[in-house]
DNA sequence: TAATCAAAGGTCAAAGTTAGTCAAAATCAA
DNA sequence: TTGATTTTGACTAACTTTGACCTTTGATTA
């Protein structure tokens, strides 16, 4: 396991007592032997709007990073998510879409893996450039009014 | 022996006693004192989906490979089916094959319509000819792989 | 009040660590 | 021989770690 996925799962938990947490970079930092900017790291990588969290932060003394698990109303959220796929989407966003439905239980994890084994990269690569991501996106989004239907 | 078999027989044993292993490549490659690619081309060419295998890593720092054997309990059933898939299919053969699915109950509606929606020719259509039942059978053949291994 | 200082956090790019791809060369099997 | 499979390695892509330097903010001091 490496750094970033440690001090990740350290505030997952830290998330799953409070939908809002509140801490110093720095001391953070210290505790968990890395340097400040690694925070930043695992915050801009994993801790993303697209997986339902919200971070703020203030400068100078008693400075501090906010971190919001946000949660949606259900119907909006798939909406959001229809409308915000574009005609193309790439496996690397689907699987981060997936995650926050899942997250937000609008989407069973077994239907997202159903999703998934559908526009996976390593079937779609299979077409040229131009049609993948677009394919992909048009899949993606059937699927999800199916499953939301239900 | 060839090499590439020898390593195949070594993740196989591997699996044989945890269904899920995760290794890292280089230091597999390592052991086996052959270069790293090669570890990729006995992934490519024995541990496919078709054959019940699923292939998952993660690169950079605390990179692996992860590999899954899907559960052959019920899935023998669905490895007829599997085989007698092609390289294409169209939409009206892979409606039958459905309905069939879901009369021997392998298969739940829910899956049958989520499978559907993926592979419909509504939006397959957009590829050109060449692609459309390609693509439509590799997906087709994924979706009931990740159906099966559940 | 204005200038200054210290205490946060932010940015970015280089270096490091894995894994993936691809095609040429080698080998094997029919 | 010929076509398929295997072996290699150079190059690429993805992700992580680190550190030097920058910006913002609040408090203190002249």
């Amino acid at each position: 396991m490496n750094l970033s996925n440690t001090i990740a799962e350290m505030i997952f938990q830290m998330l799953d007592e409070k939908s809002e947490i509140e801490f110093q970079r720095n001391l953070l930092a210290q505790d968990l032997g890395c340097v400040p900017s690694q925070i930043n790291y695992v915050l801009s990588s994993r801790f993303t709007p697209e997986r339902g969290f919200i971070v703020e932060s203030r400068r100078g003394g008693g400075g501090c990073i906010r971190i919001t698990r946000i949660s949606y109303d259900k119907n909006s959220l798939i909406d959001d998510v229809l409308s915000s796929v574009g005609d193309r989407i790439d496996e690397a966003t689907v699987r981060s879409y997936l995650v926050n439905l899942i997250y937000q239980n609008l989407v069973s994890e077994h239907d997202a893996s159903l999703i998934l084994a559908a526009v996976g990269d390593n079937i779609l690569r299979a077409l040229p450039y131009d049609y993948r991501d677009r394919i992909r996106a048009a899949i993606f989004k059937q699927m999800l009014l199916t499953v939301v239907q239900e």
